[in-house]
DNA sequence: AAATAGGATATTGTATGCAATCAGAAGGCA
DNA sequence: TGCCTTCTGATTGCATACAATATCCTATTT
């Protein structure tokens, strides 16, 4: 048996309404009305709300007192933050894994990035790309056992997976990741340390002021 | 008016709970059962329920499906590792604000460096020491302007405020603390980043392998 | 006696209903 | 007109009640 846990309610809602946000089905700004969504998924008002209070703590929904709860609405500031955290945390993580890395679990990440290329051709199931994407970064940073920092950078990913759903992604993109996300394993298997971190540093980096980049020239449409 | 805003019962709740396990009136390990601490507030379960699930996005708390809230137990590569993760992301915040620091800024943190001195007399208002060592901490990275950094190191330290207060704190220790806090105001004045750098991560290390030594004699004690 | 099944009790999860609060419109007054 | 008050509808916050689940004890069987 790997996972008989009776699902609650609440953690269902979780993740419908997680997934919403981060697909932009609910954009950012827009209000979260607790009859409304009860409504919609046939549920009470209860787990809407506590659902609610843990999409706040992924930073997903702000919480106002007796005004609501509403999508996050960030700032390109905020994007540069995310990615910047991200990069100090997966880094640091990434060095501390390689000090235990096994045969074993790189086969096991080796298996993950072979399954991206069955993702190449739809070439726009983003949702599929971003927990994948994640997947293989979380085992080459899993033989640290830092599993608290694990759990922040989790985190960062859906957080940042939302911001990049946001420009419509170019296959020249995806295929650059996964050319970057090789020679990160490739790094890792020969053990360099030190060229891993630059590698993962540059990757990390690149995606996210690609990222500003597309968002500014958004923005700059909008304002013609 | 600074703080009007009507405090909802939900957060008075989670106000009084971390309280009572940062400092170990509810110990480790203990089951939180919401029918008990429902009547001993006053108030109904729907409040302490969302105050739970707060509490469990600030790491206090661990929340299992249809067995109930545990204070967490946490383990000393745990503690290791939230020490490691305050050196990491407050000195990375600690550099960025030094590039925006003004006067202003440094006079303020000055300000609550003087409140220290009334507090070493009493030598075990911990609550308050906590509380003013965060407060100094976060004005030197406020300048920096990374509000989410911030949020997260918030977070690192009221954890780590609740493995501080498991050793009696010796003055010997608030002493260096407080020294070391002065040093690194100097550093910060004279803009010498790397040096603050330096101090800043000298200050958080050995704090924690100050802890983890005290947390090892005591479980060694114990263990007689 | 050990192991297992069944049920009683404790505890959590969710729905419903009412009270408190907020936002905006209507109306009075200078 | 412009500003303040008061009211009304919408929405959230909280309490109570019920349903689902887990835990522990007992009885029964081998």
């Amino acid at each position: 048996m790997s996972r008989i846990s009776r699902k609650t309610v609440t953690s269902s809602v979780v993740d419908v309404l997680r997934e919403k946000i981060v697909s932009h089905e609910i954009p950012a700004g827009a209000p979260l009305r607790q009859d409304a969504l009860a409504a919609e998924l046939s549920v009470s008002r209860i787990p809407i709300r506590e659902a609610l209070l843990q999409l706040e703590a992924e930073g997903l929904v702000e919480f106002a007192p007796h005004k609501g709860a509403v999508a996050t609405r960030i700032s390109l500031e905020e994007v540069n933050e995310l990615f910047g955290l991200r990069t100090l945390l997966e880094c640091d993580v990434l060095v501390r894994a390689l000090n235990r890395m096994t045969e074993r679990h790189l086969q096991q990440s080796q298996l993950i990035l072979e399954q991206f290329d069955q993702l190449l051709k739809p070439g726009a199931d983003l949702h599929a790309w971003g927990a994948l994407n994640w997947k293989f970064h979380r085992s080459l940073y899993q033989p640290s056992g830092r599993k608290r920092t694990i759990g922040l950078i989790a985190q960062l990913h859906t957080n940042c997976d939302r911001y990049l759903r946001m420009q419509i992604q170019l296959s020249a993109d995806y295929a650059r990741a996964e050319a970057e996300h090789h020679e990160l394993l490739r790094l890792c298997r020969d053990g360099d340390k030190r060229r891993a971190r630059k590698c993962l540093r540059e990757h990390i980096l690149t995606t996210g002021s690609e990222l500003v980049r597309a968002i500014k020239s958004i923005a700059r449409e909008d304002a013609q």
